[in-house]
RNA sequence: GGUCCGGUAGUGUAGCGGUUAGCAUAUCUGCCUGUCACGCAGAAGGUCGCGGGUUCAAAUCCCGUCCGGACCGCCA
């Protein structure tokens, strides 16, 4: 290799010296006396300049845009009138001395030089080499590989020790569809991918590392989302010998790490906490956006056996302040509201000390009392969200996120950063009829709850588990693990699984809690949402290399696809004819 | 499984019952004495996603279908 820096490396200082640069031709723009050549590489650009007396001339008189050259040049500075702060080495040019097309390229579907993108989604993904050569997905994938060095510094430095999990493996015991791999020496039988190292992890914590790392790859067969894929990187740690407590210490210096080394952010310590009650009764969900405040209201009391029906029975009256809105913003609003279990929106506009619109005849006495609570402004809508108290607040809090986005509540590219703890250890399943965990069956409950256990309010009961959130994201989550096979034997019996069906589902890693298992708890984070955030971008596939589309699948490489009879017959797979269950 | 939005030159868009299907940009050619998203002139480039229907007439209206996106369900 000749090249002696990349092209961002060069500044004033360089003038007068001839230096070797290799990249892409950016961008060529042609003059009577001369060519300006702008050269790309991954450190940025800068302008090659070729009179109609260099020798290159004719060679640069053959280059198009996305062409591989190799330019050897003096660098010069710029004269006065010549110079640009359009670019980092706007002050500087070089004039080649050597050029060379080290290849050609067909013309792009679309402009890579920098020039804010217009290509839609799907044409970016299936010239994904092209769309991974923009500057700001350069940008992106290098702020990602900034982030796993930050990481792994911290950690190794932290006594943590890397190891890896198995890709092939067994069904965890987390909620999601698996992704099966049929197993050809096995015939009839499959390995599912890992949807977590779960089980794995925390048998190393057995197996006595005392604190494990992973970037960890996890498999998920559900729909996918602008934050989910189907494969997916999890930073996934594991520590022994901690509480809870010592978790999230560690956890926060780890992140305010990360944000320093990546983007020079300074996060405050400690992170604030939020009980998952708190947060969903004030904000409406378990990973509120708090970068804005906008707190729901309580006011079940004041309109208890009232005149409006819908108010009076409802066993939780929510109301969150808004500013002025159209009606057409409240259609939208109540849209909202409506795709996310409510049966409407009601509403009211504070008109000087009383309310007009909306349920306002329903309003009398309450209406000082509403604006006291509230602090609605003059003019200031009320929205309200009426019924069973967790799907009132879940309504209400879409609708506080919709607000957000119509007003830029969150704008101004701040990071905050909480901790959601206290979550149930148990959550009732509709469908099903039957309690289930709402982590996963290992998770640790609070000691001071574990006598309720088999009792009417195991409802109740909290685990020692916890939510990284970051601007509305769930970027990480973990627990406490049960380390007392007793403990365990009332969580199993809890959410109805038999010794039996316990040993048949998790046999193996029964007998090994009961080999000597320290206390032990651990975290993972959602590291592909985490960088979605860090970067500022819409969706995950922004910061991930080669991502799915919204139907799992890949646009440029054309997965999933049809295989040949041999290959199924081989691993003694049939495909059945699709048929249509009704 | 559901709701909503979209599909028109390479790319991004306008047109929404009768147009030679317009514009921008990219591409190619020529011109232009230092540009920096250079500029100017010209050329080429379109099964208006696909199928069916309505109509004298469909890019435009209707139905179906395929594809793309956001969300609900699902994913703890």
């Amino acid at each position: 290799m000749k090249r002696t820096c990349y092209v961002a490396e060069l500044g004033p200082a360089h003038a007068g010296q001839t230096v070797t640069l290799q990249g892409w031709v950016n961008r060529v723009r042609d003059f009577p006396e001369q060519y300006f050549v702008i050269l790309r590489d991954r450190s940025g650009i800068v302008q090659l300049t070729i009179e109609s007396d260099n020798p290159a001339y004719s060679v640069a008189s053959e280059l198009r845009g996305e062409f591989v050259i190799e330019v050897t040049g003096l660098v010069r500075e710029r004269g006065e009138a010549q110079r640009t702060g359009a670019y980092p080495t706007g002050g500087i040019e070089v004039i080649p001395t050597a050029l060379k097309i080290l290849n050609a390229a067909t013309t792009p579907a679309f402009q890579v030089d920098g020039t804010p993108i217009t290509a839609a989604e799907d044409i970016r993904l299936k010239f994904r080499y092209l769309d991974l050569r923009r500057p700001e997905m350069q940008r992106n994938l290098m702020l990602r590989s900034k982030a796993v060095a930050s990481v792994t510094r911290f950690l190794d430095a932290e006594g943590f020790i890397q190891v890896e999990t198995p890709m092939l493996t067994k069904s965890t015991p987390e909620g999601a569809r698996d992704f099966l791999v049929p197993s050809r020496l096995n015939p009839g039988e499959f390995y599912a991918l890992p949807q977590s190292p779960q089980l794995f992890k925390q048998l190393l914590m057995i197996a006595g590392f005392d604190r494990y790392y992973q970037l960890a790859r996890c498999f998920r067969d559900e729909d996918l989302r602008a934050d989910r894929q189907p494969d997916f990187t999890q930073l996934d740690m594991e520590l022994s010998f901690v509480e809870q407590e010592d978790v999230l210490e560690l956890q926060e210096r780890l992140l305010a790490s990360v944000f320093r080394d990546v983007l020079d952010v300074e996060l405050p310590l400690p992170f604030p906490r939020l009980s998952y009650f708190e947060a969903m009764d004030k904000y409406g969900s378990d990973k509120p956006d708090l970068r804005f405040e906008s707190a729901f209201v309580d006011v079940t009391d004041l309109f208890a056996g009232g005149a409006f029906q819908a108010f009076a029975t409802a066993t939780s009256v929510k109301v969150m302040a808004a500013p002025e809105l159209t009606r057409k913003q409240i259609d939208e609003l109540e849209r909202v509201a409506k795709q996310n279990g409510a049966k409407g929106l009601a509403w009211l506009k504070r008109d000087g000390d009383g309310f007009t619109g909306g349920i306002s005849k329903f309003v009398g006495d309450q209406a000082a009392e509403l604006i006291s609570r509230t602090g609605v402004a003059a003019g200031g809508t009320l929205l309200f969200a009426a019924g069973e108290w967790q799907k009132a607040v879940t309504a209400l809090g879409a609708v506080r996120l919709a607000l957000r986005d119509l007003f830029g509540l969150a704008a101004g590219g701040q990071f905050h950063v909480s901790w959601v703890t206290e979550f149930p250890q148990l959550e009732y399943d509709e469908d099903n009829a039957r309690w289930t965990y709402m982590h996963h069956p290992f998770t640790a409950p609070h000691p001071d709850d574990i006598h309720l256990f088999g009792t009417e309010r195991q409802g109740e009961i909290r685990a020692q588990a916890y939510d990284l959130v970051l601007n509305g994201f769930e970027i990480g989550g973990g627990s406490i693990r049960i380390h007392d096979p007793a403990v365990q034997e009332k969580m199993f019996a809890a959410i109805g699984f038999t010794p039996e069906a316990a040993h048949a589902q998790f046999g193996f890693f029964l007998d090994a809690l009961a080999a000597g298992t320290p206390p032990h708890g651990g975290i993972a984070w959602g590291f592909d949402r985490l960088l979605m955030v860090m970067a500022g971008a819409q969706s995950i596939r922004e910061v991930i290399a080669f991502p799915k589309n919204n139907r799992g699948a890949d646009l440029m490489a054309l997965a999933p696809a049809a295989v040949d009879a041999g290959q199924l017959a081989e691993v003694g797979v049939q495909v059945a004819t699709r048929v249509e269950l009704e």
